[in-house]
DNA sequence: GCTTCGAACTTTAGCTTTGAAGTCTTCAGA
DNA sequence: TCTGAAGACTTCAAAGCTAAAGTTCGAAGC
């Protein structure tokens, strides 16, 4: 796709006013935390897909790419492994595998010890791909902290996990179909 | 969908120490930053996935119903506006309101006073299930808030916020195709 | 040794989205 | 009035995903 049809998009002090007219009993305090919290998050997103897509790769991609690396040596997955790390079925696996196979990301093998099992490995073309991504990503994410002091870093961090941790609290396992783009 | 298929998650302290093992030009303080963002997001959506699907209604809806609701009385936009407004193609919005339509969240019609636009409303029902799924997810955010001081929950909005505006300042109107919902 | 069960992956059918092409309406100029 | 161009929506084909039904291999019981 690419870019986006619209600018049509409120400002975030002007969504959070329709909010409150909507809907009252909502506190704008927290209605600001998550409404910035999702739409940076959002923005965040579009910023890496554009870094990757200049790469050649589709997020979709990246993301295998990245499970598998952070598996470390010798990079090598199964596509169940890989599904759930991912959050997809296995029957989409094997096709976001088929077009990596193709493309010269990653190769796959049976597994001679036990012949059900598949084995996906990262080749060398696949880590180097990742590494180029990630050094896009460092700097795009250094800079987006660049106005925040070496205390407010570290306040944000231990802020957010606090958050998190409580999220994670209050699911238990269940958990959805979202993809995981840490 | 409904239950993820995995638990195969590493904490968020071991995905950094991979990370760190894997490319060590990486702010670790930065990097705790970016993934705790973005891995509370999920959970969140996660979150809000289940509540809208308690009601009947997907997530795809939710965003449609959230924006005619926005737009403010009397609660009526184009097929256009919305595409740009939820960052969809005009084709999949043609689809998404046929379903809508389909099971009375809003009506669809003519504009008489120029034919070649269509006016898309919210019906009482489609209005009366937003104010349920904004109940819940007013219950959900205020507990994810909670442990957070109000002191807290205010510069927390602050910072998100001048993070933001760095974004948006970064990617100045291009934008990409990732839902909105905030 | 044969059979049955379970695990891991693949295949199939159906849905949602995209990109491109098509239709219908309006508006401006000849 | 007619014609051409632009705009707003819809239709169509193809991509990628899910759920469910195969397929194949390994392991346990009879």
């Amino acid at each position: 796709m690419g870019d986006t049809h619209g600018i049509g998009e409120p400002t975030l002090e002007e969504q959070i006013a329709a909010y409150q007219r909507e809907f009252q009993d909502l506190d704008p305090q927290v209605e600001k935390v998550v409404s910035a919290l999702s739409r940076l998050n959002r923005r965040m997103n579009v910023a890496y897909g554009r870094q990757t897509a200049a790469l050649g790769i589709s997020n979709a991609e990246w993301e295998v790419l990245k499970a598998l690396v952070l598996s470390g040596v010798p990079y090598r997955m199964g596509p169940s492994d890989l599904a759930k790390r991912l959050g997809l079925t296995p029957a989409a696996m094997t096709h976001r595998i088929d077009r990596m196979v193709a493309e010269g990301l990653v190769t796959r093998e049976r597994d001679e010890s036990n012949r059900v099992r598949v084995i996906v490995e990262l080749t060398a073309e696949g880590r180097e791909k990742w590494l180029e991504a990630m050094r896009l990503a460092s700097v795009f994410e250094e800079d987006l902290l660049q106005d925040l002091s070496a205390k407010e870093r570290t306040t944000l961090g231990e802020v957010l996990t606090r958050l998190l941790r409580r999220v994670e609290h209050a699911q238990p396992d269940a958990g959805g179909r979202l993809s995981d783009l840490d």
